[in-house]
RNA sequence: GCGGAAGUGGCGGAAUGGUAUACGCGAUGGUCUCAAAAACCAUUGCUCGCAAGGGCUUGUGGGUUCGAAUCCCACCUUCCGCACCA
């Protein structure tokens, strides 16, 4: 048996070579003889290497993933680069080189880093969203939507990020600022493409059979935002005399009666027809400034609500009463129909406008069921409807919406509808790292989506791609000059590129068939290695990339090249590994580097650490003493196994051999339970309690046991996920058969974990006063007398007589006074 | 403002109604050494006490219970999400 010393820069890159020339970790497409299990790690932006907040977020899904193979799965766990779009671009312009230069360098970097980490990572799957070979798919993708009808151009305001120099999809909008750089984003009337996800929208929020965190389901569900409500239209009178219909939505319908005015979104067409000539030059001011105020600014208005009325009215078709209309900037065009019916009484904002302008504020909705003599507030509660002719006495919500949406249909003044808050996807992009859109746009037949066969449409290389507002691929002839696919005469490209999203709500399909040439993905080894069975990654992705890819796989079940309706069936966030009190990343110039704890203490120990610095799904604080901690734990471990395993061990049935095989066994129940939850730092803590009983007893006869080596045996073969190389290692050192990651997982043994015995607490008015160890299944009359017998208690109890008596077996004795 | 999660030693954290502080870091003392580092051994929530032993302790204040970090109520703080959505 082998004395050395524990070298990791020795036995690590030997076992990663043999690893890979074995091809240990290679996922077998078809193999019918063990189950399918699908593991995913969110790929990564190109736009820098992996820092210890990478390491973190990958180090548990290996080690689950490697369990998974214990398990006796055949695992796919596969790995790519998201390398497309704006941060990997904005990246390479800051370090002066060409986007393709700078992601491949990137990516080469985190490939070493990634294999020096010993993860399990299958790379002969590896794939990059800005290769040609991928890209071309995404781009027939793309026309496979557009033939159905899910791809469309449209004109329409839109996120400008002054900064990018691009336009943003709602979703890469946070409180009115840009997702990426933090700049406030205006709004722009412009032509683009879009993805019609609000198609899905109902869909979208059916979550049955998916094991995913509670938060990102409300997350998803809000920002779909369902709601149920009546459209009714409203008869506008215009300036010169004539009606129109002006179409409200409403959830509250119950409140009809209650409209005392109407409200126009600034930006709403019938602003324009129902001004009076007397209040154009004011209501012009108004909707010229709301036109040009950014978001936020609209935002910041909140509680100080502006407004100016037209000089037009129109009729509320329940009642017949005209009531004035106002344009105001906290009604939104694009929500609804951009147009709203007023109900002070009923309502907060409308409430507040109210008394702002001095309008009038009737109660239609009364909590007592009489009128009310004053309002102070809007009243949203439960009630009776008053002032509302026929339907007074009515209780408000439900079951007056339901009569009165029911009377309101049977009129013909509107029907019930369900609207959402969810915009179509904005997918162009003026920007030159993407994926270029495949169409063609010919002076005689306008649009014209490029034939499938010319596919890839490349993106040219030598092109100036600094950002300017305009498409660079504009700025390149070359590029933009074509023949039209129809009639062969001279046309010109479209110069937009995809969102970034685009390229990854599809990535996980191609890692089931990534180096096919003829198809996006093989239908076959999509259908047997989809769905994605647990998907990992960051919470920064609850809605945007999580929402897209599901809407891609019904989008692409309903063109037919999917059969199955969702995407990711378990998924698991990290949390965030801190430095200084904020997030990892190079603008703060906080970011931790593994590479040199790597050459120090070796991957194992960094693995390690990466599992016990804080829960998984937590995140934490970073700090760099604790490394020590484990790799002394590894270095324990190897002296056990390398200087005390038993090769000719003994059978022995005494107390503390015993002992040993309880505490292997429950090492094993806790390190599996631990696993499955994704609580790694706890999986770590136990095998190091584990080790350090075996430390107690190395130098004493139990050292000599079968337990003591089945103890050893099971320590390695618990620490394989987690410490790979080391436990090869030792798995070789003590003569198994390699290879140790090829091992079935060991299975605890409740008979062999229960205990002999037990340590009985013994509490006088809950207070612990005394500790007692009885055998496991005494009975209470005699733990009763033992108790009472201990000097300790009887002292206590001063002959005194307990109140009451409480006996938890295997736990707790507990006596009141 | 609304919704959610969290608050435990000097530090990272464990324990989801039954021995609070597992596991690790750090610290203190010791062994080894000319010395230091490493390694190993011991101690380590606070506090009173020579000791035996006692008291206190999971953000704060109340409650339920034989028993509460854990359940309930109110409040404070931090983080996250949403934020005029009619």
């Amino acid at each position: 048996m082998s004395k050395a010393k524990y070298d990791p820069a020795v036995i690590e890159p030997r076992w990663q070579a043999k690893w890979e020339r074995d091809g240990l970790y290679r996922a077998v497409d078809f193999d019918d003889s063990k189950p399918k299990w699908y593991a995913l790690v969110m790929f990564p932006y190109t736009s820098g290497d992996l820092h210890v907040g990478h390491w973190f977020a990958y180090t548990g899904p290996d080690v689950h993933a490697r369990y998974r193979k214990m398990r006796g799965y055949n695992v796919l766990f596969p790995f790519g680069f998201d390398a497309f779009g704006l941060p990997a671009e904005n990246a390479a312009i800051k370090s002066g080189g060409h986007p393709a230069d700078y992601t491949s360098a990137n990516m080469e970097r985190m490939i070493v880093q990634l294999r020096t980490m010993g993860a399990a990572f299958q790379w002969d799957r590896k794939l990059a969203t800005s290769d040609p070979g991928y890209y071309r798919w995404t781009q027939w993708l793309f026309l496979q939507l557009y033939k159905k009808g899910l791809a469309y151009k449209a004109k329409a305001p839109v996120n400008w990020c002054p900064k990018d120099q691009t336009v943003l999809a709602n979703e890469q909008v946070i409180n009115g600022r840009c997702d990426r750089c933090g700049t406030l984003v205006v709004k722009k009337e412009l032509e683009q493409w879009f993805f019609r996800i609000t198609d899905y929208a109902e869909e979208l929020l059916g979550f049955e059979g998916l094991d995913w965190p509670e938060r990102v389901v409300t997350m998803q569900t809000n920002w779909i935002g369902r709601s149920e409500g009546l459209e009714v239209d409203f008869t506008a009178i215009t300036r010169d005399g004539a009606e129109e219909k002006m179409r409200i939505f409403t959830t509250r319908s119950d409140t009809l009666f209650g409209v005392t005015f109407m409200v126009l979104a600034p930006e709403h067409p019938l602003v324009e027809r129902v001004t009076t000539d007397d209040r154009r030059v004011e209501v012009d001011a108004y909707v010229e400034v709301a036109r040009n105020a950014s978001e936020i600014d609209r935002q910041s208005t909140e509680g100080d609500k502006t407004g100016v009325f037209t000089g037009g009215y129109a009729i509320n078709p329940v009642n017949g009463e005209k009531v004035p209309i106002w344009v105001a900037d906290y009604v939104l065009m694009s929500y609804g129909t951009g147009a709203i019916m007023a109900v002070p009484s009923g309502d907060e904002r409308d409430f507040a406008f109210a008394k702002k302008f001095d309008l009038p504020i009737r109660e239609v909705v009364s909590p007592s069921g009489k009128p009310s003599r004053e309002l102070k507030e809007a009243w949203t509660g439960d009630g009776t409807l008053v002032n509302s002719g026929r339907f007074d006495g009515l209780v408000a919500k439900g079951p007056a919406i339901a009569e009165i949406n029911a009377w309101v249909k049977a009129q013909g003044w509107g029907q019930p509808t369900v609207r959402y808050r969810l915009r179509d996807w904005l997918i162009s992009r003026q920007r030159y790292w993407g994926a270029p859109i495949p169409i063609v746009y010919c002076e005689e037949h306008g649009e014209v989506p490029v034939p499938e066969s010319d596919l890839p449409v490349r993106l040219p290389r030598e092109v100036d791609f600094k950002p300017t507002g305009a498409s660079p691929l504009a700025e390149s002839d070359e590029f933009v000059n074509t023949t039209c696919p129809v009639c062969g005469k001279t046309a010109r490209r479209e110069t937009d590129t995809m969102d970034t999203f685009v390229d990854s709500s599809w990535y996980y399909l191609r890692y089931c068939s990534p180096n096919i040439t003829s198809a996006a993905f093989d239908k076959d080894a999509v259908d047997y290695w989809m769905p994605v069975d647990q998907y990992m990654g960051g919470i920064e992705h609850a809605i945007l990339h999580l929402l897209y890819s599901r809407f891609f796989v019904k989008a692409l079940r309903d063109v037919g090249l999917l059969g199955f309706d969702e995407p990711f069936t378990r998924l698991r966030n990290q949390g965030m590994i801190v430095f200084g009190g904020a997030k990892m990343s190079k603008s703060r110039g906080n970011v931790k580097a593994p590479d040199e704890m790597v050459v120090s203490h070796g991957a194992d120990a960094v693995r390690l650490y990466m599992l016990f610095i804080a829960p998984w799904s937590e995140g934490g604080s970073w700090y760099e003493e604790g490394i020590d901690g484990t790799r002394r734990f590894l270095n324990g471990v190897h002296f056990l196994v390398t200087q005390t395993y038993p090769a000719d061990a003994i059978e022995d049935e005494s107390h503390e051999a015993r002992e040993l095989v309880r505490l292997t066994h429950q090492t094993i129940r806790s390190c599996t339970d631990d696993v499955e939850a994704f609580k790694f730092n706890t999986y770590i803590a136990g095998l190091m309690k584990l080790r350090n009983a075996l430390q107690d007893v190395h130098k004493s006869p139990v050292a000599k046991t079968v337990a003591y080596r089945r103890a050893l045996d099971a320590l390695v073969l618990l620490l394989a996920p987690a410490a790979p190389h080391l436990a090869e290692e030792l798995w070789k050192v003590t003569g198994h058969e390699y290879s140790v990651h090829q091992q079935r997982w060991p299975e605890s043994d409740r008979a062999l974990s229960a205990a002999d015995d037990f340590e009985l607490v013994v509490q006088v008015n809950g207070k612990v006063r005394d500790r007692l160890m009885l055998p496991v299944g005494v009975d209470e009359d005699h733990v009763r007398q033992t108790v009472f017998g201990r000097p300790r208690i009887s002292e206590l109890l001063d002959g005194k007589q307990p109140r009451k008596v409480i006996y938890i077996p295997g736990k707790i004795f507990s006596i009141v006074l």
